[in-house]
RNA sequence: CGGGGUGUGGCUCAGCUUGGUAGAGCGCUGUGUUCGGAACGCAGAGGUCGGAGGUUCAAAUCCUCUCACCCCGACCA
């Protein structure tokens, strides 16, 4: 009889969520700093893994990497009045160092834009020197008042990407060159389908002229955004006198963006494809691919046991998977299962006496139907190309994945034209979808919609991405509308 | 910042009302039997009860102060 260690996703769907990433050993809560988490080796060699993919993207679109201060002169946060507006409450604040009071106080970073900024300034002369293509994998800090795991902690791991262009349409189309490779990322890697959008004046980057997203959904109908691109206008440039002197000898201010994605997208891999039993992982980010469980009785089968397994361990691992042979002693086979499947590994290998005399092992993916009797399906495996045979059942993996969280989006995905209607979809605490409205476009409506329902506007979607375009009239107001946008509530 | 809660072996907690030898389960160490979906026996190790002060012959327990963390609301990747 299984142990319940891991709550139910229908019971409790946020200690699920906490029990995945404890079971699965991802990270812990620091505890003794407030609302920060400690992020463990398995969890951290995710984040590589996500940071190795996104790292070439972003060179393969002519973006550097670089490295500046974390800490901030609190004078360049009050320069941009929006911005220091939206992050001062969240400020951690150096005021002391080497045991002595600071003439100016240091912002621990809760973003770079000011301080890249005055350094754009200092290396951007010529219209030569644009376009600047910056990119920063950091830490940075908000003194969130409430917290949870990778989705909010007070200090998180992202990259920050900065750019100067010379014209707006150029920094616009950076806006959506990066966001289109954000999109790309979470679906080929992460197998996590996004909706693509522009944010709300309300839900806007602080300082932003125009903030791009990319929405996706979790499995209790709530929405998470993943990755933002931001359009500074001449914000910033003006801010810190980013100028530049273009072909006919004027000067002019830079248009910038900044765009970025962060460890909340482990967050986002866990609520998109885990289960009951545990964390499921995307073969292209799982760091290990096979966990191989060796069965024995006897000492002599042991020997011949673990000679086999260590061979196709060997084997598997030359054809470029990552292989772990489960060797303890005095744990059955049964708890090394639940062991790997609550890790997410996609792919076990068991093999045992009667495997040994087939030359085959018997294989199991992380999720698979019950065969006849109930049981987890399982599928014997000749030792001959078994590289082959795997590296296709990890393919089919990763695209079942993707397949399976569109499907769940979809079918949580409703067009209504009714406030009762909309009000309804919204009622209970844990009640979200994603709905298709119509909205008059003003501030005021979308805040009156939040404080009814909770739920907010995600995005104004892309052509593509959302329904048909069709005027209508909004959902509250009754004001004309030119086409629907997203509502949900988020995390 | 408002409201609530919790601090006791590594983890989850009991003990506190009614002061009197610091406990359980899990985990850990050793050992033997087990081993194809979460095994069991035996023997062990491990705790200044968040901190400071007070009351008392005696404080995990009562009182005062304090610190930290967690949860619920308003902000955010």
């Amino acid at each position: 009889m299984a142990a319940q260690i891991i709550t139910p996703r229908d019971q409790d769907y946020s200690q699920w969520y906490q029990d995945i990433i404890t079971r699965a050993e991802l990270a812990e809560a620091a505890g003794v700093v407030r609302g920060c988490m400690v992020i463990r080796p398995h969890g951290f060699a995710i984040w590589e893994k996500i940071q190795a993919d996104l790292d070439a993207r972003l060179k393969a679109t002519g973006h550097k990497n670089a490295s500046f201060p974390s800490l901030i002169p609190m004078s360049f946060l009050q320069k941009e009045a929006e911005h220091v507006e939206g992050f001062a409450p969240e400020l951690a604040v150096v005021t002391e160092a080497g045991g002595k009071k600071l003439e100016e106080p240091y912002a621990i970073r809760p973003t770079s834009e000011t301080i890249i900024g005055h350094f754009f300034s200092k290396w951007i002369d010529s219209h030569r020197d644009l376009p600047l293509l910056i990119n920063q994998w950091a830490n940075v800090m908000r003194w969130e008042m409430r917290t949870r795991m990778f989705l909010r902690t007070s200090e998180f791991l992202w990259q920050e990407g900065h750019t100067a262009h010379a014209t707006h349409a150029e920094a616009k189309e950076e806006v959506a060159r990066m966001l289109d490779v954000y999109r790309d990322t979470l679906h080929d890697v992460l197998a996590v389908p996004v909706i693509r959008g522009i944010k709300t004046a309300n839900e806007r980057f602080a300082g932003a002229v125009e903030t791009r997203t990319i929405e996706a959904m979790m499995q209790d109908g709530k929405a998470l955004q993943c990755g933002t691109s931001h359009d500074l206008g001449q914000n910033f440039g003006k801010a810190f006198d980013v100028q530049f002197q273009n072909a006919e000898g004027q000067r002019e201010y830079v248009w910038q963006t900044s765009w970025g994605v962060s460890t909340r997208l482990i967050g986002a891999l866990i609520m998109s494809h885990s289960d009951d039993d545990g964390l499921v992982l995307p073969p292209k980010l799982a760091p290990i691919h096979v966990a191989i469980v060796p069965i024995y009785r006897k000492d002599h089968e042991r020997a011949a046991v673990m000679e086999a397994a260590n061979r196709i361990a060997g084997e598997l691992r030359e054809d470029g998977l990552t292989v772990e042979v489960d060797d303890r002693e005095g744990m059955k086979p049964g708890a090394k299962y639940y062991h790997w499947e609550q890790r997410g590994v996609p792919i076990r290998l068991e093999i045992g006496p009667r495997d040994l005399e087939g030359e085959c092992v018997m294989a199991k993916m992380r999720i698979s139907e019950p065969d006849e009797r109930g049981r987890p399906m399982k599928e014997s495996l000749p030792w001959k190309d078994l590289g082959l045979a795997i590296g296709k059942r990890l393919d089919a993996f990763q695209t079942k994945l993707y397949d399976d969280a569109l499907a769940r989006r979809v079918a949580k995905e409703v067009s209504v034209d009714s406030w009762d209607d909309f009000a309804d979809l919204f009622k209970g605490e844990g009640d979200s979808s994603f709905v298709w409205a119509h909205w008059d476009g003003t501030s005021e409506t979308e805040l009156a919609i939040k404080a009814a329902t909770k739920a907010t506007i995600r995005c104004i979607p892309y052509e593509e991405d959302g329904p048909a375009a069709e005027p209508g009239v909004c959902i509250k107001t009754g004001q004309p509308s030119a086409q629907r946008v997203l509502f949900s509530k988020n995390y």
